[in-house]
DNA sequence: CCTACCGATCGGTAGG
DNA sequence: CCTACCGATCGGTAGG
C-alpha cells in the first residue's frame, strides 16, 4: 500500500545523511548538490525532486539533528539540576567519538553567525534555548547552596554553552591536544560547592 | 626613487584590507577574487597581477593579523602571570569593539578545522602558542599560590582559549545575549585565589 | 527519478 | 595593471 511512501522516506533519508556528510567536510555554500547526489546514488537532478532547493534541504538535515538529540539525551525531560549538567556532559562525550556530527555543527555555527545565512535563525534559537536550560539549572542550584556563592548564574550558563562550541572547533583542528571533557568537568565542578561525580 | 613600490605597497594593503572584510562576510572559500578586487578598485586579473593565487591572498591576511596582534597587545612580551591574563582580556575588550576582526578569525577558524585548508596548519599553530602562552601564565600563578588548589594549569590554558572562541562565535550571533567580557573574567577569577582586578 | 540544458560565476592565464 | 578568454562548476528547470 505504502510501499512507494516508504522507499520516498528511505530515498530521503539518505540524502539527508550525505548532506550531513558532505556539510560536515566542506560547510554549507561550499556544499554542492551534485556531490551530495552522488553519495546518495542519485543526480542532482534527482535530488531536486525530493528537495526543491538547497536551502529545503539544509532544513532538513537540521529538523534530524534536533530530533536525534532530543532522543537520545533527553536533555529537557530532566527537572533543572546537576542531572541536566550531567546530560551536557554525556552529550559532549557522545561527540567525541562521533566526529562527523561535531563537524557539522561546528562549521555550520560559523558560518550561520551571518544574519542572512539560512541557519541564522535555527542558530540564535538553538543558542537561546540551550542558554535557557542551563541557567535553569544554575538557578537551582543557587537555591540550594550547591553553586559557589557569587556565581552569576545566567553568565555561568553562558559560559558553559561557549566553552562546549569553542573546545569543538579546536578539538577538530588539534584532536590530540585537546581534552573535551575534562575541560568541561573542570569548568562546572570549579562553579559548584559540591562534587559533580561523586566517587 | 621608491615611488613605484611605495605605490604597489599601498595597493596590496588594499587589497588585502579588502579580502579581509569579505572573508569576514562569506569566509574564504565563498569569497571571490572579483568581489575582493571590486572592494580595491581593480579587476580581478589585477588582483592576480599582485597575489599570484587565492591561497597567497590568503595567507598575507593571515600574515597581517599577527603582526596587529603582536603589535598591539605584545601579548607574548609579559612575564607569565595575572598581566598576560589581563591582556588576553583586554584583547577580548578590543574585539567587542571591532566585529569584523572576529567575524574574519571565527570564519576562517572553523573553515580551517579541514586538515587541507590553506589556513590549517596557521590556526594549529595559533592554538598552541595561545595554549602555551596561558599555560606557562597558570603555572607561574600555581607556584605563587594565586592559582586554586586542585587546577591543573594546562587544562585551564586549554580552557581559557576555547572559551574566548566560543564566546565570539555566539556573540556574532546575538549580540544583544552575550556578555564576552564579563564570561572571561567570570571564569577566570573563578580559578584564582586574588582578585584579577583589584577595587 | 533521469537527460539535457540554462545563465551565472568561479580561479586562473595569455597577451599586451 | 586591463581586456578577453578558458574550462570547470554551480543551482535550478523543462520535459519526459
Amino acid at each position: 500500500m505504502s510501499g512507494g511512501y516508504l522507499k520516498g522516506r528511505i530515498r530521503r533519508d539518505d540524502i539527508v545523511s550525505a548532506a550531513a556528510a558532505v556539510y560536515g567536510e566542506a560547510g554549507y555554500h561550499a556544499s554542492s548538490l551534485r556531490e551530495i547526489a552522488k553519495r546518495a546514488g542519485i543526480t542532482h537532478a534527482g535530488l531536486l525532486y525530493h528537495f526543491p532547493t538547497k536551502e529545503a534541504l539544509l532544513a532538513a538535515v537540521l529538523e534530524r539533528r534536533d530530533a536525534e538529540d532530543a532522543a537520545r539525551e533527553q536533555l529537557t525531560a530532566a527537572p533543572p539540576g546537576l542531572d541536566v549538567l550531567r546530560r551536557f556532559i554525556a552529550l559532549a562525550e557522545h561527540n567525541v567519538r562521533h566526529r562527523g556530527i561535531v563537524e557539522v555543527y561546528s562549521r555550520l555555527a560559523a558560518e550561520a553567525v551571518s544574519e542572512d545565512h539560512p541557519a541564522h535563525a535555527y542558530f540564535a534559537r538553538h543558542y537561546r534555548e540551550a542558554r535557557d536550560s542551563i541557567a535553569q539549572s544554575f538557578h537551582a542550584l543557587a537555591e540550594t547552596g550547591e553553586l559557589r556563592p557569587g556565581v552569576d548564574p545566567d553568565l555561568a550558563a553562558l559560559t558553559f554553552i561557549a566553552l562546549m562550541d569553542g573546545l569543538q572547533v579546536q578539538w577538530l583542528t588539534t584532536p590530540t591536544q585537546v581534552d573535551t571533557v575534562g575541560s568541561l568537568r573542570l569548568s562546572l565542578q570549579t562553579l559548584l560547592t559540591v562534587p559533580l561525580f561523586p566517587n
